[in-house]
DNA sequence: AATGAATGAGTCTTCATTCAT
DNA sequence: GATGAATGAAGACTCATTCAT
């Protein structure tokens, strides 16, 4: 007697979650170099499983991708209501840092597939575009900041690559950089938000301290 | 006629440095996946060629870790002669960052290099406690700033990693994150020190001088 | 579903022992020459297989070697009732040609790695020392046996010298040599034994005949 | 000015001596094994240089084998001044036993050569021929010496057989079994004649102990 | 659906051979 | 004639993928 339907579903749904998840923590861990066999172990079945459930290597690996691009959304979006555009700035990139603290793997997929050449060019621009519209954003946000005077005045660009990229560094953590004392010294986000003199707590502030970027190294002599 | 001694050294420093340049172009972009026949390729040779000048693939990667780790060591002490804890740490961050602009292969290789599982572990050692050297000295200067009150005075350890990250996103930006408008957004120094509230006190000195960085030594280094 | 656990168990072994078999027939061939391919060519399976029993060629090879150093072991031992010293030698020698006859590659492949520079010096060093025991006992024996008067008294290192040269050139009929008429000329090891001028059939025969040998071949010489 | 024909051509001469000299001594050690690097650092030269005297690795072997092959004619047709086949027998076994000895590489290349496969095969036809050739005079003149009384009436393929393997065996002495104690170990030629039962004194003798080989373990035998 | 043995294309590495000087 | 840098084909080895069970 052949198992029911449903019960096939359920075990496939079952089997392609456990192998998902196997290779969320394979390729967080190893990048591209990760093997299927690596996945396999991790994930507790057979090499050739994975096979009846993702057609190649490539397509575990984007699958990989886009879900961790979509996955953190949701978080996201609830902490909307804020009420200046500098709260809602504030708001972002807070969520976006503990992003980085509790899901690094969320993040460290999208990073390590951003510089893999060996991706088939239509999702790479898939990819780039998402990368796109998030930066449009946060750039749209830190402009609106801007003039509101909740933030310094320096050039938008700029500043949204410092944020990313201390994002991009933060993903990396667990990976590389541990040599630290672990979790207790993941940087609260008001650190990181100070990068763009934002200042909340200090409402009374005229925004006027913000015009103009405060000394701070004396930028005598050129370096290398 | 057989060629002349020097007119061979010459050939085979020139050899040498073409494939070294060569390497370092391709396993900063592909880290530990280059393939030497890319390598090759870059430099304009045939992939025999390479192992008379390096004996593997590996010998050529460590050789291209450890000139990128000593490479950056003399540009930095040149600017030790700030008179605060607070000027010194803003001058070695700065240091950093413009690093990062200027030559982000110097530093994207080790970073690369930290989260590679297949190095001979002897090197990964090193590897680490060369980190470890880094993070400490930069740590102390934290400290010392925060004690003659010139910076925040947050867990010395989050600010460090909250620099550092930062420092490890700016290494990926030529690799990935180039979403943006290109060289003309690398953040400013001032963006980033600001995550240390650095506040030097001299409010008389003008910020003119961080409108555009000086020019950078060029990155032509010696080989292997 | 899945191959019972038995079934493959039993394809690995029987993969396992045609690779074996396969390879040693190609190395005793070829001797280090050989190459993978010509080995899953001769047991009928891809390059690749071999390496999920094998890690490297050189392992497959030294299983070998080692295969071969303990398998004779057993028939040799067989035949150790002889009652008098020189009864002992014939039996051993004998036996040593008879492995010669009938199992070729088992000597020949020892015989070929003793030569071989490129494997590494524990193993040479345990193979160099396998021989050095088997030299010793020959040569006990050897001495005993002219010291029971059944043998020749020439030197002693030169009887076990002239007799392991032609169990040497024994083993390469099946090489080289095969210009004759094939399995049915291998000499009888009677035909061997005289080196030792060992009489088994005529106890009669004072021991003084084999003092001295008689002249035969003119003792000048000049060399090449 | 341009060298004198003379001159170039002594130099020449030289020079494709040193190679082949050098040859000789790479390859006796090494086999079909031997690098090109080696032979031209063993001669001194360039690894280019030999090319332009021997157009390529397999012709150098070759003419290698060839003059090894032709060089023992001479010394061997001093002695032939025997009176009688079972000396004449005695002298030809003889000086091929001390070519051995004295000229190892002479007679170890072409026995090197006899399993080398890759040669091309109107040589290993030519090589053969010089084999068959000389086992053909050998057999010749055992089945004189049988004739006259002198020697043993075993079958003259199975003595021919063990002479060349015992011949064959001695050449390997300076490779491999040197275990024992160097060339004072090498055996006297009387010791190898023995086989034949050589006894110029006593034609009475009779060939009764020489009938069937004795039945040999069967080579069943475990795998890895 | 699941297993793991088997395949073969791709990469590292060596070495015979060529060639500019 | 001589050198040694450079080439490229061949062989060892890995790993994504297939397939018999």
């Amino acid at each position: 007697m052949p198992r029911s339907e449903l019960a096939n579903r359920e075990i496939r749904r079952e089997s392609a979650h456990r192998i998902f998840e196997a290779a969320r923590i394979v390729f967080a861990r190893e990048g591209r170099a990760a093997t299927m066999e690596e996945v396999a172990e991790e994930a507790g079945i057979s090499q050739g499983l994975a096979y009846r459930y993702f057609p190649s290597k490539q397509a575990l690996y984007i699958a990989l991708i886009k879900d961790a691009l979509h996955a953190p959304e949701s978080p996201r979006a609830r902490l909307e209501g804020a009420d200046s555009p500098g709260a809602r700035l504030a708001t972002m990139v807070s969520n976006m840092v503990i992003l980085r603290r509790d899901c690094p793997e969320l993040t460290r997929i999208p990073q390590l597939a951003a510089g893999d050449k060996d991706l088939p060019s239509a999702f790479r621009r898939e990819l780039m575009q998402h990368g796109q519209r998030m930066i449009r954003s946060l750039r749209q946000r830190i402009v609106d900041a801007q003039e509101s005077g909740e933030i310094s005045r320096d050039d938008p660009d700029q500043l949204v690559v410092a944020l990313l990229s201390t994002l991009d560094g933060l993903s990396r953590i667990p990976a590389g950089v541990t040599a630290l004392g672990g979790a207790s010294s993941f940087p609260n986000p008001e650190i990181i938000l100070r990068m763009l003199s934002l200042r909340l707590q200090e409402p009374g502030k005229g925004p006027g301290a913000n015009r103009k970027s405060p000394p701070s190294a004396p930028p005598e002599r050129g370096s290398s």
